[in-house]
RNA sequence: GCCGGGUUAGCACAGUGGCAGUGCAGCGGUUUUGUAAACCGAAGGUCGGGGGUUCGAAUCCCUCACCCGGCACCA
């Protein structure tokens, strides 16, 4: 047997892997609970009867967490059939941070039943229940599954290749079909799990099956990893962005508008800031804005294809002279109609029309979420014209902006997927493998490395998908540069050439924020609401200690709005710790301080969000100090 | 859209068939204060909308809307 440090070490016979683990040490012994032969995962009690590479696997390495974990999902399961016999099972793996388990029950899981059910799991771990791997011939697993009404389980043996074994596993009276490989026993599964929440799952996910209650959990290594988790969760949910932007006053939302954001003065301010940054940053790059109509006749959405490939996410409306419009739900049509709109010579080339695009789609009501997913949105988006030769300069340069900007805002992981040809899609293959070509080259040649993710293009282009990461770990999809070789010809886009003749430009769309709102959200939620000073509504609030000293601290907000900081004003006539409360709550970066002491010298003290510390420093140094700090990034 | 759970004052929540409550915020007053909550007072409700059961409904039933968690969707 080869070691994973490349020792060799030989036994007279087959041995198991529990023989390997001890043979190593009493410790590896311990804490094996599966082992991976040449590669591939196994459990313990396998046999191996020939020469092979082999590594002991435990619960701390990744590969035995995931085994762990879909151990928790077997021992729901049979804690489900221990304690709700009627219910039949279906699927239940590991997934990024526990498990679940599919099953079909008549009658819906309530909270209750999911504590009983963890109760349940608590003792299949207390009984240690040997687990063993039986393989079973096909059609005597169909008739065993059938017999015992597990028709779920029977249907799925039945599709599954004739070359592979029907393997099963038996833990107590409970039979699962599985691939596995699984722990020794119920037991090595350890108490460190909880139940999370049931939700509906179709069956095999195809919204035409019947619908499943898909029970939910989180198992680790150890109680310290989950306590951590839990911890994490409850992180996540104090910088819920739709919690925070009601605790900061940024927006609401409301049911007279499902799905549009109606923003408070403090988060329209915000808004504000990020368009006026992305326009210096978008005058700087050489792109020109453009606004074009909400409302565009039906004829047009037809000859771009959005008609038939994207009708049932957009709002129709209807003219007085019955025409029919659609509100748009993205811009590339109306910036094709200002590119067009006179003849273009290909001395205009690259031709760069951004747009702050408000755009409405019609998502369907459950995929509706805060910020994060609404139905009116506005994208920084902008189309580039431009002749193939010109395809992998323009999108280096769009990389290169993308990934400047994102650091700006304080994301430097930053993650790039390339997505190819969907299903449903305009265009020949002709022209999808040469899009897909130049694309890649483009990014190849920007030196950005990337993944696929196959099948997730656009309907008229191949995508590059900008995906960062926050500040909780979690990928969010921003920005987009897409390649289309189509819709300019579908909408009989244009220019002369240098030869004198007619071509019909390539177009790239991108967005660098995505949606606007979506991104707001994303910034409250990476900050926690303590957003940067330059992108603070309210940089600074001066707070008077008495009444006495109204009259200065007025003075001293003067001065710092003078400078063009956004600055409160507080001579209410709280104490001052009542002051600083509110004003930290509410996530101020500043608090100036006045006194009767500041007064007399014309100084403030200055106070830092999530600091107990204070500065005193004359006013005029302040002012000049906070006006430098406030700068917004990039501004060159 | 589908499954499940919700909706009580601006916010957080209690109230399971018999007089709608608590805390915070807001409002009025007192206090003039030195770095994360001073004190007193008065007010605030179509218990999400509609329908039903009942002598009586926030509470039980039906229905619609919206919200939350997933699923599907995210061009």
């Amino acid at each position: 047997m080869t070691l994973p440090d490349g020792a060799l070490r030989a036994f007279a016979g087959p041995v198991s892997g529990s023989d390997i683990a001890a043979a190593i040490g009493p410790g590896l012994a311990k804490a094996a609970i599966a082992l991976s032969v040449d590669g591939r995962l196994r459990d313990l009690a396998t046999s191996i009867d020939h020469d092979a590479a082999v590594a002991v696997i435990t619960r701390e390495m990744p590969e035995g967490l995931e085994i762990l974990r879909h151990d928790a999902a077997h021992v729901m399961a049979e804690a489900v059939k221990e304690l709700y016999p009627e219910t039949q099972v279906t699927f239940g793996p590991a997934t990024e941070t526990g498990f679940y388990y599919d099953f079909a029950r008549t009658q819906p899981f309530t909270p209750e039943d999911l504590e009983r059910i963890e109760a349940r799991m608590h003792e299949i771990v207390r009984r240690d229940e040997p687990i063993t791997r039986e393989v079973w011939d096909r059609e005597a697993a169909i008739a065993y599954f059938s017999d015992i009404g597990e028709r779920y389980k029977a249907e799925y043996i039945a599709e599954i290749p004739q070359d592979e074994e029907i393997s099963l596993y038996r833990q107590g009276d409970f039979v699962d079909l599985c691939i596995g490989p699984h722990l020794p026993s119920t037991g090595r599964l350890g108490q460190a799990f909880k139940l999370m929440n049931v939700a509906g799952a179709y069956w095999r996910g195809d919204p035409k099956n019947a619908q499943l209650q898909r029970v939910y959990g989180t198992a680790w290594a150890a109680q310290k990893d989950l306590d951590e988790y839990l911890y994490r969760l409850e992180e996540a949910e104090r910088r819920d962005h739709r919690r925070l932007g009601r605790e900061l006053d940024l927006f609401h939302m409301g049911e007279e508008a499902v799905g549009s954001v109606f923003w408070h003065p403090k988060g329209w301010t915000l808004f504000r800031i990020i368009e006026s940054y992305m326009r210096r940053r978008l005058d700087a790059a050489g792109y020109q804005e453009v606004k074009a109509p909400q409302l565009l006749d039906r004829s047009l959405w037809e000859a771009s294809g959005h008609w038939e490939n994207f009708r049932d996410n957009m709002f129709i409306a209807e003219s007085r002279d019955a025409r029919v419009l659609a509100v748009k739900p993205m811009n590339c049509p109306g910036h094709v109609l200002i590119f067009r709109n006179r003849l273009r010579s290909y001395r205009e080339l690259p031709l760069r029309l951004a747009e702050f695009g408000n755009c409405h789609r019609n998502e369907p009501s459950g995929a509706l979420h805060g910020l994060m997913r609404v139905r009116a949105f506005t994208q920084d988006d902008a189309h580039i014209f431009c002749t193939e030769d010109q395809v992998k300069s323009e999108s280096i340069a769009i990389c290169r902006l993308v990934l400047s900007v994102y650091r700006d805002f304080g994301f430097d992981d930053v993650e790039i997927k390339f997505a190819d040809r969907p299903p449903q899609r305009v265009g020949g293959d002709a022209v999808w493998d040469r899009a897909e070509r130049d694309l890649k080259a483009a990014v190849e040649a920007a030196g950005l490395p990337f993944t696929y993710n196959p099948g997730e293009g656009a309907f008229y282009g191949p995508k590059l998908e900008f995906h960062l990461r926050d500040a909780l770990g979690r990928q969010w999809q921003c920005g987009t540069l897409q390649l289309d070789f189509n819709m300019p010809e579908r909408l009989g886009a244009s220019y002369v050439g240098e030869d004198g003749g007619r071509h019909v430009p390539v177009m790239l769309h991108r967005a660098i924020l995505g949606s606007v709102e979506r991104f707001i959200g994303i910034l409250i939620e990476h900050y926690a609401g303590r957003l940067p000073l330059w992108l603070a509504p309210v940089q600074i609030v001066v707070a008077s200690i008495t009444s006495g000293a109204a009259e200065y601290a007025a003075e001293a907000a003067r001065a710092c709005r003078a400078a063009g900081l956004r600055t409160g004003l507080d001579i209410g006539n709280e104490k001052i710790a009542y002051k600083v409360r509110e004003h930290s709550l509410a996530k101020t970066p500043i608090i100036l301080v006045v006194g009767r002491r500041e007064q007399a010298d014309r100084s403030v003290a200055l106070r830092r969000l999530g600091s107990n510390d204070q500065e005193a420093l004359a006013l005029g140094d302040a002012v000049a100090r906070l006006s430098q700090e406030a700068a917004a990034p990039s501004a060159t």
